[in-house]
DNA sequence: TATCAGGCCCTAG
DNA sequence: CTAGGGCCTGAT
């Protein structure tokens, strides 16, 4: 177990932010803790217990306010979930750039202050984003979670509990099989990608070495199913290109009404994709869910 | 029962 | 190139 105090940092915030579909609270009496060490009971009084899957990865992490318990050994901790949760990254700098005119981005920032953008896997997120589209959140989840319990190889974390790990894209590249997952017509844009990743038609690492984000970009949306806003996620979530800024319906009606003349892309380059995760949270929180 | 959810594809004009 | 119809499904 690591134990940590983080400025910034807020799982419940990540999570309802919608970056990640893979994170979810545990309720503290539906956990038995069957089998676990006595180390593993400890709660800390009104501390919010949370599991994330990451790829093929799984860690339970405990947070009360600032103060945080990973459940993983110090080394795992160091080698993945550190630059996992981005953790580095000072995201108070990014805050005191907004600017002190801009009561609406202050606010949403203050909302919002413990989002970071996590750093998740590429294949990962372009499936949970192509999921996304026309979509709400619960059925998302449930979406990925059926994958994952369908295709993905069933592990034994370090403390006993078992989880999916997210299926490759070999897994996902037959579309009569996706059928029966509920995706809807979004099976299709799996099967797709499924293929053209497995057959190496899309090579995820030169997506991942491309210096130019324009060009990444252009590649994304030549994806059949893979529009605008979805490959913006995907450069914001997947390959933490912090600077793309998706536009979803909320996102629009947000600048139509806050900012009718333009949001000042100038002010926030290099971290527009963080701004843009402020006010999704704060207006979809205020909305509630 | 109708509507809607963090869009995208495809076809007309 | 822009506009608009259609799309799977489950939750409300």
């Amino acid at each position: 177990m690591v134990e940590k105090q983080i400025s910034h940092f807020d799982l419940r915030q990540i999570a309802d932010s919608g970056q990640c579909f893979r994170m979810r609270a545990l309720s503290r009496d539906a956990e038995p803790d069957c089998g676990g060490g006595a180390e593993e009971g400890l709660l800390f009084d009104g501390a919010v217990r949370f599991a994330v899957t990451a790829a093929d990865r799984y860690v339970e992490v405990e947070q009360r306010e600032d103060r945080f318990r990973f459940f993983c050994c110090e080394q795992e901790f160091e080698e993945f979930w550190s630059r996992y949760f981005d953790l580095e990254t000072d995201y108070g700098k990014f805050i005191d750039r907004i600017g002190k005119r801009d009561r609406y981005l202050q606010q949403a920032a203050c909302f919002g202050n413990g989002i970071r953008i996590l750093r998740q896997d590429l294949w990962e997120v372009m499936v949970t984003f192509l999921i996304s589209q026309n979509n709400n959140m619960k059925r998302i989840r449930q979406c990925v979670e059926r994958l994952c319990e369908n295709f993905g190889e069933k592990r034994e974390a370090a403390g006993g509990k078992t989880y999916y790990a997210m299926p490759g894209p070999e897994a996902l590249s037959d579309v009569d099989v996706l059928k029966d997952m509920g995706l809807g017509y979004r099976d299709k844009y799996i099967a797709a990608l499924g293929t053209a990743v497995s057959e190496g038609f899309v090579d995820l690492d030169r997506l991942r070495q491309m210096k130019d984000p324009r060009q990444v970009h252009k590649e994304l949306t030549d994806i059949y199913g893979i529009g605008d806003k979805v490959a913006n996620c995907i450069q914001l979530f997947g390959l933490h290109q912090i600077d793309a800024f998706p536009v979803d319906t909320w996102i629009r009606k947000i600048l139509e009404r806050h900012y009718p003349k333009g949001f000042p892309m100038r002010r926030y380059k290099g971290c527009a994709g963080v701004m843009q995760q402020y006010m999704f949270y704060y207006e979809s929180g205020r909305q509630g869910q």
